[in-house]
DNA sequence: TAACAAACGTTATATTATAACACTATGATA
DNA sequence: TATCATAGTGTTATAATATAACGTTTGTTA
């Protein structure tokens, strides 16, 4: 494993959009951004998002089908993934947080398997939405 | 709200299909099964899960795109959940943990929005699995 | 019974994701 | 150097998941 992953011209492409983006982003929003790039198809975003997700450089929003650029550097291979999501505006903001990411890699449950992985996502309504 | 909810002729039928299978059930795998019984279109399906969900009979995995009867019976509206998902079998465990739970239902991220609800997915290998 | 809400049935369509195949570039190695 | 494996690319087609929109039916309740 490289520490400095290397990233194939579309890799970089899709990664470079996710990471400018205020929010999550789709898969075909991201499509219909890079089209101008020469990239055409479902098929060439996909399979550079597989690869990113699998390099820990970005996280899959599970309830809204759409990817975010991983923020702490702590999790290059995406093992314990947290993430705060507004139900109004939709904002999205990973959580990084020692304790919790301690306290849930460390949970077994009784009946009995191991865990490698878990995903939590939270749900609200963010200051910036209450206020309105 | 009513302890105990009224189902709808439609309602009953998914939920009863659900509740019967041995692991989670995509959509239109319970569209194919329900045929027989009149229900044609996936709109029906879909109406269907969304007030099962809302009641808190059924939750949805969002990694899987799929459907298990809830098992806890102190998760009425589900504001809490947490399962248990083997990557190599599909197999899907409801977690009812109270500490878990009041670990999380009090977890508040220090840049600030409070938490209405949560979702939790475990990955890992189930025993059954490890075995082969 | 009139009025309303909730559920229903249906057709059409939008959105999300993968299959399959041929081609290209790169680096390892026999 | 030849050849092999690996990873990436481009493309067409299609599968799988989910919702929009419309009109009808059913059940509740004022």
């Amino acid at each position: 494993m490289p520490q400095t992953q290397i990233l194939s011209r579309n890799q970089k492409i899709v990664l470079d959009i996710i990471e400018k983006a205020k929010g999550p982003l789709k898969a075909y929003s991201i499509l219909f951004n890079v089209q101008k790039k020469g990239i055409n198809a479902p098929q060439q975003i996909y399979r550079a998002l597989d690869k990113l997700i699998e390099m820990g450089k970005i996280h899959k929003i599970e309830s809204k089908n759409a990817f975010v650029a991983c923020r702490s550097s702590d999790c290059e291979i995406s093992k314990a993934t947290a993430f705060s999501i507004c139900e109004s505006c939709e904002m999205v903001d990973e959580i990084s947080d020692a304790k919790l990411s301690k306290y849930l890699s460390g949970f077994n449950y009784r009946k009995g398997m191991k865990f490698k992985r878990f995903n939590l996502e939270f749900f609200g309504i963010c200051k910036k939405c209450k206020k309105d």
